[in-house]
DNA sequence: CGGCTGACTTAGGGAAACCAAAGCCAGCTA
DNA sequence: TAGCTGGCTTTGGTTTCCCTAAGTCAGCCG
């Protein structure tokens, strides 16, 4: 088991954590809608136009975070309007906000000049960003990462 | 300054960093190849194997990664072989990889029964997960980050 | 009750991304 | 020098994603 790496042909597709969360949100559309969501975006038209998507896209993307359960779609009023729906997002859409903060952090230091928005932690105000830690409390830096089989390979 | 968030439609399109980074690597293939170069991948063939993807599209992904400066193409060879190529990740794509951590660890969660693969701290053998932290040192829980205007919109 | 607005859906079409099958070329190996 | 293998490229076709333009439907507003 201790160079399971190099027999990664039965595993490295099947069963893939990354492969799996891309079949749900790998495509530029969804990721941008969940980031209006986050941004507290709620209204279809919206969407539609802070995403620079056109509606008949926004619609299919929605109606599939819908379904996948990334977000949740109920009808609200606000007062002397009619009522209509809105698009929250639900605790599993709100997990992927680490996939977001990663892109946006990557986008920072390579893709743009100047950011156009900068996360900062609300009680004291610091540039918040994304980092990998272990259990037991540690910054792991990226080459202290160990490759393991999980769970799912044990049987094999 | 204070509600810029309602003001969004000026700066949601634009100079977005997440709209940035999906614009390199905003599709399931290319994440799936960086995720194979991160496991230690370097020849082509298994790249196009491991990934699942048909020898056109790999080369040509691949071929965009190099171009993006995500992977380098170097020359190399093993003994009584002749020289081949091999694609390594540059310090770029390295960065890249709490993006991948973070697909993994949501997938971990909704979208596989159990994970093929682990990370542990090679120091301490604990699991390795992403998390959000101020510059400050604090844990940052989602609902404690702000949304604030960055430099690409103070001159607006 | 007729118009307007928000939230979509339908229709028609183009571009991008994928596939399988086959071809090409360089350079060991026999 | 004739094959074999790795690393691609070419060809032709399908699926996915996106577009614009137009239509639908519900319900508040006059």
């Amino acid at each position: 088991m201790t160079d399971f790496l190099a027999r990664r042909d039965s595993w490295s597709t099947a069963n893939c954590s990354i492969a799996g969360a891309l079949d749900v949100v790998g495509n530029r559309t969804t990721l941008l809608l969940l980031r209006e969501a986050s941004f507290g975006t709620r209204r279809f038209d919206e969407f539609a136009r802070r995403v620079g998507v056109s509606e008949p896209v926004a619609a299919a993307r929605l109606k599939q975070l819908v379904a996948d359960g990334l977000l949740d779609r109920r009808p609200y009023r606000e007062p002397g309007q009619r009522t209509r729906d809105e698009y929250v997002l639900t605790d599993k859409g709100r997990d992927l906000l680490p996939v977001l903060a990663a892109l946006r952090e990557w986008g920072d230091t390579y893709a743009v000049d100047e950011p156009a928005v900068r996360l900062a932690h609300h009680d004291c105000g610091a540039a918040v960003h994304v980092a990998l830690r272990c259990a037991a409390g540690h910054d792991v830096p990226a080459d202290e990462v160990d490759l393991l089989p999980g769970p799912g390979l044990l049987p094999s």
